[in-house]
DNA sequence: CGCACCACAATTTTT
DNA sequence: TTGTGGTGCG
């Protein structure tokens, strides 16, 4: 064929693929079309991200690279160029065949495309959908979470890095019970090293991919002698964790790092394997995980990236918004796709949600816009206090709802513990409720014992369940007993296991061999029982059986215990539903599952309820209605935030990835004062309240107008108040009409009290106050904000 | 060994 | 105010 023929066919080619997403708009059209190299989106708040990662794939395994290539194979005649241009929308099945036949240039197989999501909601959402379209060829695909692909990665090859193939999960409050362990036995005071400080020391350590010995050796010539303690709680804890066969969350992401990096011919493996990389949320990756997917996709360099760094709101979790600031450094010759249009909320709600975010700094630059109309204005309620906040929420969705769909509804808080009034206000009601967070299922104590049992049947290494249940339900086996196993266990190098599985072999344990033989037979025999083709299900009732916790639980038919009991029935039910799923049951595969799982899904078991959650917990999620609730400084942004620029950013992404969950109806509510711990404070309205251009809002609730904030409110005398601008000196104070305050200064504040001024640091036109008074002792104020409740005494 | 009592701290948390 | 974890006693 000739080069006209060649291009004639390569533009017929693009035309066909074109045609087949119609449903798509041109930015999402091209996003999916553009199938080789680096490519970063941008996608918006609700700017159907998801569906253009479906398509995407749909299109990567029907054309493969034919959409983004002028390669034209030779088998091409210009008969089919010919066939190709008069190819109609309503062409015969044949035809269509035959098309895709012809336009298909090296598609992949579902297997080669590895597509990444951080939760497992997200991940079954993409497989779900896949399988709509594709059929049962789209399971083929690496649909899954970082976690999860890991898992699958490390149970075929961790064998060369220290562990064996059965290895067990930790989760947070695992790996907290090991670290207060080390701490003691290293004899350090768990006072200065608190568990959970070293170990979050040591997540951003693994983070950066450098190992115990590696920070030890960092550390060893400085003097700072509590990363030192740390160095070796952290080389400590790993050791433990090979010892019990155990990884933690960090480790899973980890150690599949190290062993791509270690092992060429793993990563040489997958290299080859997966042809395409799809990375959801990218602005929620941290360096490790950065790490993993260059690995991943390092052999053809097709990697397509997702993610809006206005909705970075995990820096708190080592997520790094540099990522995806710096793509397209890390990835020559990216291409970036921005996704702006949504279809989620009305244009009201997006322009309060641009006008926050763009007070951000470090952004890349976006502005969401809508087809959907303007919708209704923002509702703002000043109440006095939470109470009456509740209240408002309360009666809002009473009115609105006429007791219909009451799913509709979703009230956003920063804290959970916001949850208990607005809890009250809806019992009191009536309004049904769903409260998502907090306590989880299998972090339930009892859930955790059943589970406990049978990680030590899977993984008998694993000490640290072992010392869970070892007496639970009591076996008179004490904690001196155990001590003295232990410590023999120390001894010999070997597993608390070995030890107690062999009494009669060690003198010291003789008085409670009896017990311990007792322990490890039952333990034994119920292994042996899983040898059998007895079911998962059947098997895990001999479990609770045999164990005696159901007997223990049974004796005492306490309110609690019948809770329990109901508890560790509901476990079997998540193991039906395991076995029913999996395409090879095994308990292995059901304890990964569990420990790689939340229960966040509970909340579209679709029963007819408000919901209410985190802010953080609502990201990806939408509805028609929501209230965001205790929008006041000091709480939204939180005490952390305020003085802290990057702090502020990040809680100001959150409040608008709070602000873009609303559909139709936004309402933003904050008190006057409110009790936090206890104790009540005043509070002043949140920052990003202000942030809010007023066109936009409409203020609603007598609060205001009763007259409290009349009363701490000083009167504010703007300087020079001339004419029209007075109005807007009110709301937002000119730069440096602020008390100009120095160091030891004594202030009066109508809220707080008398206070000392510590220090004054200038901020742009702001300035940050720290003042400690006498009656709540030391807060940060910025200058502007709290000018108008401060006099010099 | 189990229970009661006290001290203490307490954003956010996809895995 | 709430929950949790550690300690000490019966």
């Amino acid at each position: 064929m000739t080069q006209q023929w060649i291009d004639r066919f390569v533009t017929a080619r693009r035309q066909y693929i074109e045609d087949q997403f119609q449903n798509l708009n041109s930015m999402q059209r091209q996003a999916v079309l553009s199938t080789d190299g680096p490519l970063l989106l941008l996608a918006g708040a609700g700017s159907g991200k998801t569906t253009v990662l479906i398509n995407r794939i749909a299109n990567l395994i029907r054309f493969g690279r034919a959409s983004d290539s002028i390669d034209v194979p030779d088998t091409v005649s210009e008969d089919d160029v010919l066939f190709l241009e008069a190819l109609t929308k309503d062409a015969t099945e044949a035809d269509q065949c035959r098309a895709d036949y012809l336009c298909a240039l090296e598609p992949p197989m579902p297997y080669n495309i590895l597509a990444i999501t951080f939760t497992n909601k997200a991940a079954n959402e993409l497989k779900e959908r896949l399988c709509d379209m594709l059929g049962p060829e789209g399971q083929d695909v690496w649909a899954m979470t970082f976690h999860s692909a890991c898992c699958r990665i490390l149970r075929r090859d961790i064998e060369r890095i220290g562990f064996t193939c059965s290895f067990t999960i930790y989760d947070a409050s695992d790996s907290e019970r090991v670290m207060k362990d080390i701490i003691k036995n290293m004899g350090l005071d768990d006072k200065t090293f608190p568990a959970k400080y070293v170990l979050s020391v040591i997540s951003r350590e693994k983070d950066k991919l450098v190992s115990a010995d590696e920070m030890l050796e960092h550390i060893e010539n400085s003097n700072e002698f509590r990363m030192l303690h740390i160095a070796r709680a952290y080389q400590k804890y790993q050791k433990t964790l090979k010892e019990n066969n155990a990884l933690d969350f960090d480790d899973i992401i980890y150690y599949t790092v190290k062993l791509l990096q270690e092992h060429e011919d793993v990563r040489t493996y997958y290299q080859r394997k997966f042809r395409y990389v799809l990375v959801d949320e990218y602005q929620d990756t941290n360096y490790m995980q950065y790490m993993l997917t260059s690995l991943l996709a390092g052999g053809y360099e097709n990697i397509c990236v997702v993610g809006d760094d206005d909705q970075s709101i995990y820096r708190f979790r080592g997520a790094t918004i540099e990522n995806i600031l710096n793509f397209e450094k890390h990835y020559r010759g990216s291409r970036v796709i921005r996704l702006e249009q949504n279809y989620r909320s009305t244009q009201s709600i997006l322009n309060a949600a641009n006008a926050v975010i763009a007070n951000n700094l470090g952004r890349k630059g976006k502005h969401l816009w809508t087809a959907n109309g303007e919708g209704k204005p923002v509702t703002v309620y000043e109440a006095a206090d939470e109470g009456a906040e509740s209240n408002f929420v309360a009666g809002e969705i009473i009115s609105k709802s006429g007791g219909k769909r009451f799913c509709d509804y979703a009230v956003l808080y920063r804290t959970n513990a916001q949850s208990n009034a607005l809890e009250f206000a809806f019992k009191r009601n009536g309004i049904p409720y769903r409260v998502i967070g907090g306590m989880r299922f299998f972090d339930r104590a009892e859930v955790k014992d059943m589970l406990s049992y049978l990680c030590v049947i899977n993984n008998r290494n694993d000490d640290l369940r072992l010392r869970r249940i070892i007496n639970n339900p009591p076996r008179g086996i004490g904690a001196k007993a155990l001590e003295t196993a232990e410590r023999l266990a120390q001894a010999e190098g070997q597993g608390l296991y070995r030890v107690v599985s062999d009494p009669y072999s060690y003198g010291p344990l003789e008085r409670s061999a009896g017990k311990f033989m007792a322990f490890t037979v039952m333990i034994e025999e119920l292994a042996q029982l899983l040898d059998t083709d007895i079911s998962l299900p059947d098997f895990y009732e001999e479990v609770m059986r045999r164990t005696g916790y159901m007997d223990m639980l049974e004796a005492k038919p306490t309110e609690e215990n019948k809770t329990r009991l109901e508890n560790i029935q509901e476990l079997k039910s998540s193991i039906n539903s395991y076995v029913q799923n999996a395409e090879l049951p095994t308990l292995s595969g059901f304890l990964e599952e569990i420990a790689l799982y939340t229960d966040l899904e509970q909340y579209h078991e679709g029963d007819d309820a408000v919901v209410m959650m985190t802010m953080h917990s609502a990201k990806g999620l939408e509805f028609p209605n929501v209230f965001l609730v205790g929008f006041e400084d000091g709480l939204f942004p939180g005490m952390r935030a305020i003085g802290d620029h990057e702090e502020m950013e990040e809680e100001r992404r959150l409040c608008y990835v709070a602000i873009t969950r609303a559909k139709e109806n936004l309402y933003i509510t904050h008190a006057g004062r409110r009790m936090l711990y206890g104790r009540t404070n005043a509070a002043l309205p949140s920052r990003f309240l202000r942030e809010i251009p007023e066109d936009l809002i409409l203020k609603k609730g007598g609060y205001h107008k009763a007259g409290y904030i009349s009363q701490i409110r000083p009167a504010y005398t703007p300087v020079k108040p001339v004419g029209a601008h007075y109005s807007a000196a009110l709301s937002t104070p000119e730069k440096h009409t602020y008390l100009e305050l120095n160091k030891g200064d004594m202030v009066m504040h109508t809220a707080f009290g008398r206070g000392l001024v510590l220090s004054v640091i200038k901020m742009g036109g702001d300035a940050l106050l720290e003042i400690a008074f006498d009656q709540i002792g030391t807060k940060k104020l910025m200058a502007k904000t709290a000018s108008a409740y401060l006099k010099r005494l």
